[in-house]
DNA sequence: TGGCGAACGTTATAACATATCATTTGAACC
DNA sequence: GGTTCAAATGATATGTTATAACGTTCGCCA
């Protein structure tokens, strides 16, 4: 069958809608699965640049929320999980253990644990960077044997314009 | 109605059973609740005794369900999320982001964030106490304005008695 | 012994996550 | 072009974790 092309589902499939999607993040996005030997399909993308286009981390219910409301069709939910459990493989994307919530990296040029503020009056969250942290979590684990996998780190509490704002 | 002394009702619940509970962790219960001017009820001990008793982290409906098992009735999950809050609130148990679950803290005498090594392959959780760890969590914070409330580290990966038995 | 707030019980439902199995896709190979 | 195979996706169902809403009981204190 199908010796023609476009079926209706090969439109709706190849016709994905998703945010545009910066050049800088797209190529990102094809070296981190490149290098992971991973296919950025369309899906995956497009869940990608979702969440780039969001302003806060996002729930993986909300993200369908928002995959349906751009493609106007139903996304199960195992579909969005497989694309953010592929997302945060290749590490594009860390997920917020302390709220269930996903968000893009915000330098994903090199692998590296999630190290968040997060800001629980307004939501924000302030990817952290810090080397001597990562360093003395990985002595802790050293001193006691122990081979990290994973580590999380969520600092949760008031971010600086909120504290100032709150306070007083 | 109710003149009269216990009532079914009555012998239920002054009859919570809960497994022995060694009197330094009864001790330190009642202390840490009176230090934050709470009540120590016999439903919020006996979930208190069970995670005690308990070898792992148990889930919310895990701690149900041996409650359930203990005490022959059912009881409900907003019953048992009600202990979990308050035990967690006083600073007698800890609650585990990454694997949803619960224990007690093994040196509740002083309040103190959570920092654990967890294993996937036993389950074991080893509650860490790093003062540095601590301190460079909170100059993280101070130098970005941030007001911590609640800091989680969780480094997951082998404990030493895993990893030296599935590696080679 | 009446008032009051904390704790508890009951029922229902929301939010988060995975299992199973069928179908489609796309790259590799012939 | 056609075959093959693994990865990705789709559809349906179910399992797990957590909270909402509201009424009752409990224990302290005036
Ligand atoms: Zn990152
Ligand atoms: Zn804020
Ligand atoms: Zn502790
Ligand atoms: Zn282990």
């Amino acid at each position: 069958m199908g010796k023609s092309a476009t079926k209706d589902s090969d439109v709706a499939r190849s016709t994905i809608t998703a945010p545009k999607l910066a050049a800088k993040w797209r190529k990102l996005a094809e070296a981190r699965c490149a290098a992971a030997n991973e296919r950025l399909t369309p899906a995956r993308l497009a869940a990608y640049a979702e969440l780039l286009a969001s302003k806060r981390p996002v729930s993986a219910y909300e993200l369908i929320a928002l995959m349906e409301d751009r493609q106007q069709r139903k996304i199960a939910p195992l579909t969005v999980y497989r694309h953010l459990d592929f997302l945060t493989r290749v590490g594009l994307v860390h997920r917020l253990e302390s709220t269930h919530s996903y968000l893009p990296c915000d330098h994903p040029e090199h692998a590296h644990e999630s190290q968040y503020l997060l800001c629980s009056s307004c939501g924000h969250a302030d990817e952290v960077e810090s080397k001597p942290l990562e360093s003395i979590l990985n002595k802790i684990a050293d001193q006691r044997g122990f081979q990290p996998e994973n580590t999380v780190v969520e600092i949760k509490g008031l971010c600086a314009s909120c504290a100032t704002s709150d306070s007083d």
